[in-house]
DNA sequence: GTCTATAGAGGGATAGAC
DNA sequence: GTCTATCCCTCTATAGAC
């Protein structure tokens, strides 16, 4: 952490880049050094393995999120608005042409180590924690229209946004938008929480 | 077509298992040729480069799918019959834990040719195409409880059973069966349609 | 912590015999 | 239509200098 933005996060920064976009084996070590403007070992220096950088690239999705759901959590927003902030994150991803980091470890599943795996599904189980509980709080506030239990309703909607995203690539943005309105139909959040979430 | 199965059919076989299990990249001509008892070469002959292997491999999903359809539509089922069926497609690949060949195309976007993501733009219409179709015979008939525009309503469910798919591998089935659950929820598929549809 | 250099494996692809 | 042989490139990974 001698420069301003150490070397190692910028791996991790160009490393994400890449990950959503070409798919984990889609992207290499050259990549990621061309883009640096520094050269293959240096990047196995930081890891010295594919794997080692794709845990580290999972967990640091995790810490990310962690560190979202805390500040969210300070703010006091009502349930609405956390959901419509998750919602606005996953918007940025599609604007940005990206996919869910999940969706990529499950489609290459079978061609990745027992390491990514567990860390893709501990970031899955972070997010289903999360969700679950915001739903719940949002049922019981009568803020949010829950149908079913919690658990499942959440794993819906992150399938949902999940393969919402994947579909927007190759048929467009509006695929993906009608996925975002029908999740916000189905918990009754208004346009006014999306207003409070944007900002 | 000499043998009982020519060769290019198991290669497409092969290459279409490897697909959903590794993703595109994650798979090559000699997984393939190990798989088939063959060389490398041989396959070539049949499917000079990769990206022609992976157009040809989405056109079979394509008219396999065409083929399912004109079977479904003959036999004089129900909407929600035919949904149904649809949705026993899904399942089984969830249970042989294979994804939809959708996604992988979707998360290795920026990684694959343009005449690999048209092909599975063309898969993508045409799995929409005759969602819409069915919802909206569905609606007419008042079999299936369709909410909103039939279109994005298809859009929805597919994205749906593409992310179930996934994180079904990450996570276990039992989140592939939240999703499924909830798609004949939301249509109003009851069991006695499922009976039918699993003959 | 980054470099040069290189090993070593695997991948896509082709030529030419059979 | 399949084989052997081979080319060339890319990729992961390591050793050792700076």
């Amino acid at each position: 952490m001698s420069a301003a933005r150490s070397t190692r996060k910028r791996i991790l920064d160009a490393a994400a880049e890449l990950f959503q976009r070409r798919g984990f084996s889609g992207f290499s070590y050259q990549h990621i050094a061309a883009q640096l403007g520094v050269r293959n070992a240096a990047i196995h220096y930081h890891f010295p393995s594919k794997a080692d950088l794709g845990v580290a690239l999972l967990g640091r999705y995790r810490d990310s999120f962690r560190w979202w759901t805390e500040q969210v959590g300070r703010q006091g927003l009502s349930s609405a608005q956390k959901v419509a902030g998750f919602l606005e994150l996953e918007s940025r991803y599609c604007l940005e042409g990206k996919v869910c980091p999940l969706g990529v470890v499950c489609v290459e599943f079978e061609n990745v180590t027992e390491a990514v795996r567990a860390e893709a599904a501990g970031l899955a189980s972070d997010l289903e924690t999360w969700l679950v509980a915001v739903l719940e709080e949002g049922r019981r506030s009568q803020e949010l229209q829950v149908e079913g239990a919690s658990r499942p309703a959440a794993v819906v909607i992150l399938a949902q946004l999940q393969g919402g995203l994947q579909l927007a690539r190759l048929r467009g943005h509006r695929h993906f938008q009608d996925v975002l309105h029908r999740v916000r139909e189905n918990l009754g959040i208004s346009s006014a929480d999306l207003m409070v979430a944007a900002s």
